[in-house]
DNA sequence: GCTTGAACTTCAAGTGACTTGAGCATCTAT
DNA sequence: ATAGATGCTCAAGTCACTTGAAGTTCAAGC
């Protein structure tokens, strides 16, 4: 279990085969050494670093973001005050995206509400529903 | 104004020019007729449609889901009912990234308020910022 | 009519972060 | 020895466009 091959790397870091390969393709990862046929081994270091890269993702960092980070762990000095910088940075635009998400959530709960309103109630003269999005739709005939 | 070109149109509707050409490609906006040197030219319709478009994208629905409520749009019978169901599917979408996304701004913040307890005040003998990620990074020297 | 420059045209390639597929080699277990 | 799982490389596909190149057309001023 000390030197596994691409496939148990993966599971134990859940990230797919070809990920970690092309991790390696664009230098996130180091190139693998081979054993005999030509199959990548990893070692500790590796699942370490794998681990962090894929909770880095998971923090929906970019990838030039995760690059920026690991090579903070590489590179041993001042480290913490250039990743603060950079996760906070990173926060404000979670945030940002949040409040997007906000309003997008606040327009379809009006969007549902509307169409149990108007709609599910019984048609009315004619539909308000996709009129908020764009002109009218038809869930009733429309009598002008 | 009442024929305007794909400029005026993208101006109006909020979207670029190749983008318009796109959803032409793709069939989500009809083949535009064109004037004696080949330019697109555009009806009221095709504001309204458009308009329509990119409010449902501003909405985050996928370019599928677009066809489809643009599908209720032009087939105008039981829009309604159906275009709920959808808008409530993608509601439920919007919300978990929300929670996934506020998961992480918990993390976000902890992370940068470690930081500043950690290391802004002086380093202490290892960070355990980058060690909440992966395994440990080096802010001060690492004395075992 | 001529010229300039903005707006238009098509087609191809690029973006990010991978995934999917084809076709072959290697490993592990029976 | 053989079968099936796992690995390899390389190429192409995904999504929703954007960007760039190279050529055409339009509107305005002279």
């Amino acid at each position: 279990m000390s030197h596994p091959r691409i496939g148990e790397l993966a599971e134990r870091t859940g990230t797919s085969a070809p990920a970690i390969r092309y991790y390696e393709e664009i230098g996130l990862l180091r190139a693998a050494p081979r054993q005999a046929g030509n199959q990548r081994v990893y070692g500790r270091d590796d699942v370490d670093r794998l681990t962090f890269i894929r909770r880095c993702r998971e923090f929906d960092f970019s990838i030039e973001q995760v690059r920026t980070l690991v090579g903070l762990l590489d590179n041993r000095s001042s480290s913490c005050l250039d990743a603060r910088e950079l996760a906070a940075t990173h926060l404000e635009a979670v945030r940002a995206k949040m409040r997007e998400l906000r309003a997008l959530e606040r327009s379809l709960v009006g969007f549902v509400a509307d169409c149990d309103a108007q709609c599910a109630g019984g048609p009315g003269p004619d539909c308000v529903i996709l009129g908020d999005l764009g002109k009218r739709c038809g869930c009733g005939p429309v009598v002008p």
